[in-house]
DNA sequence: CACTAAACGAGACGGTACGTCGAGTCTTCAA
DNA sequence: TTGAAGACTCGACGTACCGTCTCGTTTAGTG
């Protein structure tokens, strides 16, 4: 039981400023130029407690992915009953989204910290729901007979998310139908 | 014409140079800590020569990329008739050059940097033959309806850079058969 | 005649400009922050026209000084038939424009530059009137037998013209009998 | 009290490490040529923190003063009862210590140290002691009559000071006798 | 009157040093 | 023992000048 641990214990109100403060250093200055240093600052905190706990600002990014700091709302597909409906308007939504530039900016830098992270690319692609919540909608896709059998669930979501990704990269603004064009083209022209 | 242009000529030994460092620093350090410092010293330039011809690493990253000096070939998609066979080989030429842990981290590396430069990310897109190679092949697929009349031709290339991509950044190794299923998706199960 | 000379002349307008752009940076920046560069703007002229005639800066503020262009006038002791008279006005004289914070800060520069590069110093000491012009006064008082025999007339002049420099150096302000017991201290009290 | 005092102390180690670096470049390279990166490498430690607690070069070469790093002893005349041979001694010393040409080199960049930067003046001064030391050897010289009453103690202080930082600045050999001479010109032929 | 050759303005070049920012580590003091 | 404050070494930033080296243009003799 309990090895007789003695000391202060790890204060919560240091590891929630430290995580606010770097989603707000990061969405203001971008992953090139985020810094510790200015973490710390922002969160009045002394740069060795951000090193105690975290390895490296990528893992401070990441949790912050997890804890929803960053990307405002986990992106999920709703399920009417209506595949392509559901998929165009969950494309539609994130496409909104980094419509804005400062969204856009985020979304390139999150892409940038992804890159060079393993963990931040895999939140990321979790936050953009690209596993489980995807999958399960096209899961039900599949057993109502709107998806055909041969195709990989888990490829179809890919081809999705990169293309997002890809557009957001190269900075080109989708036009209104691009949504709908993804979702012929992953689900077949049919409908 | 003759324009009164006066003083030394740009040298062009010192463009290669910087271009030929640029590419071996990037390969080897990666994004991150590719430093204008380490160019400039493996080209053995001075920094200021660096500066006075491009306005950030980015500049070289992106120039690099349009001399061919990091991506080692083109990726062409041939045409031998038959698009899904092309397609596929395609895919796993990229696929195949992501997969050795240097170019994997390379390709990284210039995702991360198309995701903070936008010049960076047009010629990554164009490097990767999603704009005009790709869509040509695609055309003449559809010349001989191969593929559906409906979809749009930029988006499937869109779909499956974006879908590569995505693996790269997640480090997720593909299984085999990932190009046929990405084929699969894009083109409709048919054959 | 002459071994033959060919090609343009040494142009008499740049020696002139580069000597006026030195004179004018020097009192503007000071010795230790003119540079060539900066010279050769405000002169319009090449870097290569300076170095083709000059070694260094040193030897540009040497010329300056020979030409006049930077201590206004060349501090000379009158000779009224009263030694005393004629240093303390000579002194005087010196010391008001050492009041002046610009040609304070010219004057220090001066000392700065001398104390680097012998040519400066020795124009420098020129341009005080330290050599001929205050040995000759010196000179005609032993005659008129207001000197004591034995003394080093050059010495007195550099007691005087070190007291002088050393004032500048340290910033002191000079209280007006100065001048007085300077000559005092180098004629004896008497009178 | 305790003002509340956080962090780690200063580094007395860095600080003694950083003077005598100064120091030894300085006496090395000279005025011109010092440099801070040149300073904190011999001293192995880092550029800032040098600009840390130190405004500029000057500063340092002020402490160097101060802490008699540079010039080897505080030329202090001494008290025999007999001024003359004292002051004769005493600039003799100088003189001998100014005679090597690399004593020589130091010397003359103290003085442009000195003409750029007011505190190096002041503790150039105080090094060479024109002010206190000497001051106190001439006041008990006039105590016992053997300096005439009206001469001002700092005045004459100035004139042997000044003589011999002119005869450094223009590289002028001093003759075997010019220490007698001086003490003549500002005591007065007599004896 | 061409032809050479020097001097000129402009400015690119390889470098050194600047003063600043931030990284990650270590030390001191308070709670 | 944690945490703030902050000093430490180190690496890189982007800028200013250094002194050298082309460039084309202008200016003088020479053949």
């Amino acid at each position: 039981m309990a090895e007789g641990r003695r000391g202060a214990l790890r204060s919560e109100t240091a590891r929630v400023s430290i995580l606010r403060a770097t989603a707000s250093q990061f969405a203001e200055r971008g992953w090139e130029h985020l810094s510790i240093e200015g973490i710390a600052a922002e969160a009045e905190v002394g740069k060795q407690t951000i090193y105690r706990w975290w390895r490296s600002k990528a893992a401070l990014v990441a949790e912050c992915l997890l804890e929803g700091l960053l990307l405002p709302e986990a992106f999920l597909p709703a399920d009417t009953g209506d595949v392509r409906a559901d998929l165009t308007a969950w494309i539609e939504a994130i496409l909104r989204f980094a419509d804005d530039p400062r969204s856009a900016a985020l979304f390139r830098s999150l892409i940038a910290a992804a890159a060079e992270d393993e963990d931040v690319g895999v939140r990321l692609r979790d936050a953009l729901g690209a596993s489980s919540a995807l999958a399960a909608r096209l899961d039900a896709a599949r057993s109502d007979g709107e998806l055909a059998p041969g195709v990989s669930i888990a490829v179809v979501g890919e081809a999705l998310v990169g293309a997002i990704i890809l557009r957001v990269i190269v900075r080109e603004a989708a036009p209104p139908e691009l949504p709908r064009q993804l979702v012929d083209v992953v689900l077949g022209r049919g409908g």
